[in-house]
RNA sequence: GGUUCGUUAGUCUAGAGGCCUAUGACGUCUGCCUGUCACGCAGAAGACCACGGGUUCGAAUCCCGUACGAACCGCCA
């Protein structure tokens, strides 16, 4: 077995004789001696194959590769002052090779390991097993299994049990799309892999486990992107007798320990806004905090304008935002301006006004058409001056929030107004229940149809206008988390039921189970699940989820690796009673 | 479902209609070298420029399509 970490050696484990595993990272011979970075999973350790000390024949370590998996014996010497290479860790001494042992050999790699270089998805993903041998991955990988292991430790000591729920799961109809496992005993039927064990931990509070946590596997059957996954993982979390505040405030508590663990940093009390204010002042419900630039409101200033598009867009509910970038105006000229609204036409935006402040006065084409008074307010209100560019959107509120908010975290980044190094959470509350569903014409649950009403009064009346009991931890512009206080009263959720407009006979059939328990005694309780990827993440400084993945799926959701998904067997099909019936284009 | 971008030796990369018989680096192979640490030196092999079609006297380069990858919109309670 393998006693000794390579990277960990120091001046002080000299004159010993030792046994050492590991690949080799990188050979350089000589002639006469040769020397080999010998990597595990800790770093490197120079080992040394000489002439004069090496027992076996010389030409078993000439025959030495990259990537060779080997095993040597030797004293661990102290280097004389003028080898000694400061750069690493290990520079002081290296290991005289007495015996090598040849474990694996290798093939020339597709890709240097030792190169921090990047490379072409299609090959580091069909190599993963070999990209994964890579110093950043490695670091990743091990740091997500350390923030594993800080949160186990934190909630294990905060009263918690860690219970695992079933991943073959019945299906739910609100939502995110379900993975589909088709059932063999049960010809016809299929079991759903769980979106989140959501119903399950709830159920868990009512059989009177407390406190629950699971580090749990999640399915989502939605397109990728470069922070989400199908299969992704959840810190997720569930606790009785408490309210928005316990869980905001354990949560709080366990993230600051978790970051003291991992990165040795003492974080400050976690701000918090309301769902409101946040896309308000942000244009989103997951603001990056680390840059100052906000969305101001001109909503007040523009409904009576003489400008028709203007007007006529407020008064047909539209809201009227601006962004100001301030002191860098100039740095935009007219195209890119253009550019800026080409990319809020991604967003839904019909088009993007503009206001240059120089020389003293207003510039732009907006200038010469809209009232003297209305710059001069906004100027004043603003505290606009030189080099300010205003950029103004009206349009519907989705709409304007969304342009004005990726176009704020764009202007950031080109700008370099974002501190990289913080790590800034942020708590988002009073998000609304429901929100409509262009799409199916109807409301959804924003946060789960378990979520607790804040004022449930208005819930017939004005459903667009009722706030829940749920809260999100937001890090560094990322949705980190999310909870809420889960409803534990049937009646209260019959009532939710019904604004969603599911019918008797769905609530029987999706979820008559769950109902029929909170018959029984149900304590109140709310719970929150954090995305372990995400976490890992922005602890990791990377923007992409597969950084922090083992072996994650392309953007087609497929494994580059293994190949997965692909054809089954027809007798495979047979046995399950299912016949391919794929329309296949012209 | 949509928009945009990409695909050149094993890998990364240069390339902007004729200078391409395609550049460089790492890797590979041969030889030399007993103190290197991204070792060095000398030499060699290795690419039908993703695939299919088109435009042109001429295409790695321009156009269309397909495949694969990526970013984003929709979607993600």
């Amino acid at each position: 077995m393998k006693k000794y970490n390579n990277g960990e050696f120091r001046l002080k484990d000299i004159d010993q004789t030792y046994t050492v595993y590991g690949w080799v990272n990188k050979r350089r011979d000589m002639g006469g001696v040769i020397f080999v970075d010998l990597r595990d999973r800790s770093g490197f350790l120079q080992v040394v194959f000489n002439r004069e000390f090496l027992k076996d024949d010389f030409a078993l370590a000439e025959s030495l590769r990259n990537e060779f998996c080997i095993k040597v014996t030797g004293k661990l010497i102290k280097r004389t002052p003028d080898m000694i290479n400061p750069k690493i860790p290990t520079g002081e001494i290296e290991l005289m090779v007495e015996n090598l042992e040849i474990l694996g050999e290798a093939d020339p790699v597709p890709f240097n390991i030792y190169e921090d270089k990047v490379l072409n998805e299609n090959i580091a993903l069909k190599y993963r097993y070999l990209d994964l041998r890579r110093e950043s991955l490695q670091k990743n990988i091990i740091m997500r299994s350390k923030i594993a292991s800080a949160v186990r430790n934190y909630l294990n000591n905060n009263y918690f049990l860690e219970i695992e729920t079933p991943i073959l799961c019945k299906s739910t109809p609100e939502g995110a799309r379900d993975y589909i496992v088709p059932s063999r005993i049960n010809p016809g039927s299929f079991y759903a892999l769980p979106q989140s064990p959501q119903i399950f931990k709830q159920l868990l509070m009512l059989s009177g486990f407390e406190r629950y946590f699971q580090i749990a596997k999640c399915f989502r059957d939605e397109d990728l992107r470069s922070d989400r996954q199908p299969e992704f993982t959840q810190i997720d979390m569930e606790m009785s007798f408490a309210n928005d505040e316990d869980i905001m405030t354990l949560t709080e508590d366990m993230l600051h320990y978790v970051v003291k663990e991992i990165k040795g940093l003492d974080l400050p009390k976690f701000p918090r806004i309301t769902w409101q204010e946040a896309m308000d002042k942000y244009g989103s419900d997951k603001p990056d905090t680390r840059f100052e630039m906000y969305l101001e409101d001109l909503t007040d200033i523009l409904k009576d304008t003489n400008m028709n598009v203007f007007r006529t867009s407020i008064e047909n509910g539209g809201i009227a935002k601006c962004l100001i970038v301030k002191n860098n105006g100039n740095k935009y000229s007219r195209s890119d301006i253009e550019h800026m609204i080409d990319f809020v036409k991604i967003y839904g935006a019909k088009g993007m006004a503009w206001l240059k402040y120089d020389d003293d006065k207003f510039n732009g084409v907006i200038a010469k058409n809209l009232e003297d008074e209305k710059l001069k307010t906004m100027q004043e209100r603003f505290g606009i001056t030189n080099n300010d560019l205003v950029l103004i959107i009206v349009d519907k509120p989705s709409i304007t929030y969304a342009s004005l908010g990726a176009l704020r975290l764009k202007i950031g980044n080109e700008l370099n107004l974002i501190a990289k190094d913080k790590l800034n959470f942020l708590w988002v509350t009073d998000f609304p229940m429901f929100e409509y569903s262009e799409t199916e014409k109807r409301y959804k649950a924003m946060h789960h149809p378990f979520t607790m009403p804040k004022n449930i009064d208005k819930i017939t009346t004005d459903p667009a206008n009722v706030l829940s009991d749920a809260y999100d931890i937001v890090l560094n512009g990322y949705e980190l988390g999310g909870g809420s206080v889960r409803i534990h009263n049937p009646k209260t959720q019959k009532i939710v039921f019904d604004a969603l407009g599911l019918t008797e006979e769905d609530i029987k059939n999706k979820f008559g189970f769950f109902i029929e328990a909170f018959k029984y005694g149900a304590p109140p309780h709310a719970g929150l699940a954090i995305g372990l990827e995400r976490f890992t993440m922005l602890m990791a400084g990377t923007d992409n989820i597969k950084d922090v993945i083992a072996f994650p799926k392309t953007q087609s959701a497929s494994d580059l690796m293994s190949e997965a998904p692909s054809l089954v067997s027809e007798d495979q099909l047979q046995e399950l009673g299912i016949k391919l019936d794929l329309k296949k284009d012209e």
